[in-house]
DNA sequence: CCAAAAATGGAGTTGACAATCCAGAATCGC
DNA sequence: GCGATTCTGGATTGTCAACTCCATTTTTGG
């Protein structure tokens, strides 16, 4: 039996260097795939900007599409991090509203490029690549738990009516960020966002007591 | 001054059956790059799949980047095409009631895959092609636009207060839908394109008289 | 301290892909 | 009908990207 364990856990332990490692290898990735993309990131540009050889890109990695599924993880940690501590508290319309800037304002300064992190992956990823698009289903997943989580607060403790349904809510709400920010990203300007965002924010607040 | 035009019209002058062979290659290029990406279509797969030769190609298309400008313009015909004659008389709540309905039922046919044509393209091209980014925004206005007619409409006809602003709630549908796409591409199914334009769709029947 | 495992350097292989070239066939304009 | 233009076939080239190999150094665990 401890036979089993032993072949199951084949995944490399890394040492202390070799996580720092790998790590910059995937930070590395993430930033160029989120400016070029995944096609257009080339494990040799991945190479250059994380100064490491190709043996330890591979060491790390056994292909891209790996390297590409850590990409994912770690985009979502830096994205719902990001949004902490206002995510975790979408409780009211006031923390609903300071969220919605917080948004428009990041993308304010990258200059409207770029579009959502994780968002940008899943045209050129889910029809084509299966463990990506479950990884990148289950951060969503993950995202949409966080603004459900506060709107389901608002309507037990009775602030929102009953026939407001705080989970479409949520989901809707998402899909106008993603949606916002997808023709932020084409227009270069945050005026769908903000459209967006607000008509979305303004139609929970209808619910409103 | 006859000259002036002259060097203007360089672009090959095209005979019938030469319009055919190049709309044939569009439309072959649209098909690949919808299902498995810009990146991800080979002009290889592009010659196989409209059945002519490399020489064909690069005679109708300086290079893969004014082919895919091309199929930009294809699938922004394609599109709007599709969602006529719905999306020119978008201007009651039932009208927008069957569009939204037809829409998700494109999404349960197709398996809730490939998301939109129009916008899978952004993520891959916006930042990166500028020619392509012009274009992609070309098509999201026009689409913005024929959105915008029926809301403006039912709006001066009175059937919406005056403080319900036509521009801003068009976009704000179109971010819905977009986000909705997005999502329901990931989760492969189509919950979250339903709430996002049902709670757009609820937003507006809010302004009605 | 000393094997065993992990980490690194860097050249090398293989294949795919964008783009070119030139020769020949079809088509158009007059 | 005939010269000019457009269209087509197919081989080719050069570049680049994913991945491999093997030798060497560093770290770990007992």
């Amino acid at each position: 039996m401890e036979n089993l364990i032993e072949i199951k856990k084949q995944e490399h332990r890394l040492t202390k260097k070799g996580k720092e490692t790998r790590s910059r290898i995937v930070a590395a990735a993430a930033k160029l795939m989120f400016e070029r993309g995944v096609a257009g990131t080339s494990v040799e540009d991945v190479q250059r900007e994380a100064k490491v050889s190709a043996s330890q890109l591979y060491h790390y990695f056994k292909e891209k599409r790996e390297l590409v599924l850590a990409v994912i993880v770690y985009q979502t940690e830096c994205v719902l991090n990001a949004q902490e501590p206002l995510l975790s508290h979408l409780d009211s319309m006031e923390a609903l509203q300071t969220w919605r800037d917080a948004i428009v304002q990041v993308q304010i300064e990258r200059k409207c490029q770029g579009g959502c992190a994780i968002g940008s992956l899943v045209s050129e990823l889910a029809d084509t690549e299966p463990a990506a698009r479950t990884e990148l289903a289950s951060a969503f997943v993950q995202w949409e738990h966080s603004i459900r989580r506060g709107l389901r607060a608002m309507h037990e403790r009775g602030e929102m009516r009953a026939d407001g349904d705080p989970d479409s809510l949520a989901l809707a709400l998402l899909a106008a960020l993603q949606g916002g920010l997808l023709l932020t990203q084409v227009r270069r300007e945050t005026s769908p966002l903000e459209a967006g965002l607000d008509a979305m924010i303004a139609h929970i607040r209808s619910f409103m007591v």
